[in-house]
DNA sequence: CACTAGTGCAA
DNA sequence: TATTGCACTAGTG
């Protein structure tokens, strides 16, 4: 009767449709609270899950289906579908309904064994459980975005895309007028085949000859056009992710934007944030930044913005206790310019902004484990300048070197690698023979104790601020968590007190021997407390 | 609709 | 041959 019947017998899909259905239904039907419960059980298997037998969550409705391991496009594929659109209504419920069943299933076992895992259930009570409620109050209350300030800015961006684009077909030639400057495919041809200049590099997966920014740039001084053609992708860039698309997410109930924290998407224990992703709104470019002015609190009320500085390298310090590093942030110092300093071997104060720059740079992409070649990319510096850097950055900070081999030596030990407070991110790629494999796999397990820490303090942070902002009675509102970054709302007479709090409680989140610094805005949108 | 590739935004 | 994500468009199935 059902389509899935191929993948098992009729009576098992049967059974198991009846209580799919019906765990979906009582799901379905417990509203906000079924969140908390249904969140709750996700949350203690994915921790088990995401860090045990690499079982994806997305797979979860698949797993059960066991040795078949079939995805949803397999089974459109087995059962001859022309396309999705064929697919019985019922087939898809039944898919929908496979899900909550199958969490509802493990959620419980997961949960048991969570319990006999003593950091893992620290990790869980006291930071990713308690964050639940936050998480929900953030995306209840959501955000206001003016939609008319984005159609002002509209107007502007989408004027000069056409007259970018009619520029670019007037140098080129009418038999282009059709052409779509958004499709890579497109742009290759006229680039590389039309204008027949010089291929840059290829594409990721080899397929193709690149056209993205750091190609284009390269072609500038040989033509006009692949200048335009940056200019132009940047403009579609901001006129197609933000401008057009966020005033379609603004809920006609509320008149806000509510986005969806994920607090088992990202690997490390980050969040991620999507429909729409509120971590990515640009900071920087021209134009970019205009869009953070859309983002308002609502009347009456002001925004904060607290971010934390240097937190990873604060991390960083605690964690390898390098003496260098460690002084730097007791005394205070601008860990930027000590570097740089270090770097050039001139004194901290007579370095030059452009080597305070170098110096910012090494310091941000350090825990990447930036590779020679990546930073003479990236500084557009010779290799052996870029390489001698790096070993002139591990000279003065020893200890961080010796930080970087334990970690992987723990991580080959284990098989997994740990943050502060104890999330495992399994690193399979440690025991990997092939070369490039195993370096990616030092870079992940290295970035991701660093990385993974400061989200836990984050996170600790938030739940820290919302008690005591309870406690002081003030109807202060985190809206959003940009990794290192809170955006709060708060009546404009409470700003002040707010304010103090926020930065005072950040900075106690840990009591380790390297100070918290935070950093703190008041202002009347989003662009106003940006730095 | 699902998926991939290419691209680009954020921390 | 630099970490972690998400979303957009084009293009295909």
């Amino acid at each position: 009767m059902y389509a899935i019947k191929p993948i098992m017998e009729d009576a098992t899909i049967k059974k198991w449709l009846h209580n799919a259905k019906f765990d979906a239904l009582v799901l379905a039907h417990m509203g906000i609270t079924m969140r908390g419960l249904d969140f709750d059980s996700m949350l203690a298997a994915s921790l088990l899950i995401q860090n045990g037998p690499r079982i994806g969550l997305k797979s979860l409705s698949i797993y059960l289906f066991d040795e078949q391991m079939l995805t949803f496009q397999e089974v459109v594929k087995a059962n001859k579908y022309k396309d999705f659109t064929q697919v019985p209504l019922e087939l898809a419920l039944n898919y929908a309904a496979a899900d909550a069943h199958q969490t509802f299933k493990i959620a419980h076992k997961l949960q048991q064994k969570l319990e006999t895992i003593p950091t893992l259930r620290t990790l869980y009570h006291d930071i990713e459980h308690p964050l639940i409620d936050i998480l929900i109050a953030m995306e209840y209350e959501g955000i206001h975005v003016d939609a008319p300030v984005l159609a002002t800015l509209g107007k502007k961006v989408n004027k000069e895309l056409i007259e970018l684009r009619e520029q670019i077909i007037t140098l080129v030639g009418e038999q282009f007028a059709d052409i779509n400057l958004s499709s890579p495919k497109q742009v290759e041809q006229l680039l590389f085949y039309e204008l027949k200049l010089p291929p840059q590099k290829k594409t990721a997966k080899g397929l193709s000859y690149s056209t993205d920014a750091e190609a284009l740039s390269a072609l500038a001084p040989l033509h006009v056009v692949p200048g335009l053609i940056l200019r132009y992708r940047e403009l579609f860039k901001l006129k197609s992710t933000y401008i057009d698309a966020l005033p379609g997410y603004i809920n006609p109930r509320t008149g806000r934007v509510h986005t969806t924290f994920s607090q088992t998407a990202v690997a490390t224990g980050r969040l991620a944030s999507s429909d729409p992703n509120l971590q990515n709104i640009p900071a920087a470019s021209g134009y970019g930044i205009e869009i953070r002015k859309a983002f308002k609190p609502k009347p009456g009320n002001v925004f904060i913005s607290a971010d934390y500085s240097q937190i990873e390298l604060r991390v960083l310090a605690f964690l390898s206790k390098d003496k260098q590093l460690v002084d730097a942030f007791l005394r205070g110092d601008d860990i930027h310019r000590q570097t740089a300093g270090k770097l050039f071997g001139v004194d901290p104060d007579r370095v030059t902004h452009q080597q305070r720059q170098i110096g910012k740079r090494i310091n941000f992409s350090i825990l990447y484990g930036l590779t020679p070649y990546g930073l003479s990319k990236d500084l557009k510096i010779p290799f052996a300048d870029a390489k001698k850097y790096i070993e002139t950055y591990f000279a003065q900070y020893p200890q961080v070197k010796g930080w970087m081999e334990l970690v992987v030596e723990q991580t080959k030990e284990r098989g997994y690698v740990t943050t502060f407070w104890g999330r495992r991110r399994y690193i399979p790629g440690i025991y990997e023979a092939n070369r490039a494999l195993y370096e990616e796999a030092k870079r992940v397990a290295i970035n991701t104790r660093a990385q993974g820490t400061a989200a836990e303090i984050m996170k600790l942070g938030m739940i820290a601020l919302e008690k005591a902002f309870k406690k002081a009675g003030l109807e202060a509102q985190i809206l959003l968590q940009i990794h290192d970054e809170l955006l709060i709302s708060v009546p404009e007479n409470q700003a002040q007190a707010a304010e103090k709090i926020t930065k005072e409680i950040l900075e106690e989140v840990t009591d380790w021997s390297i100070p918290l610094a935070v950093t703190t805005r008041v202002g009347k949108d989003w662009k106003d407390v940006t730095k």
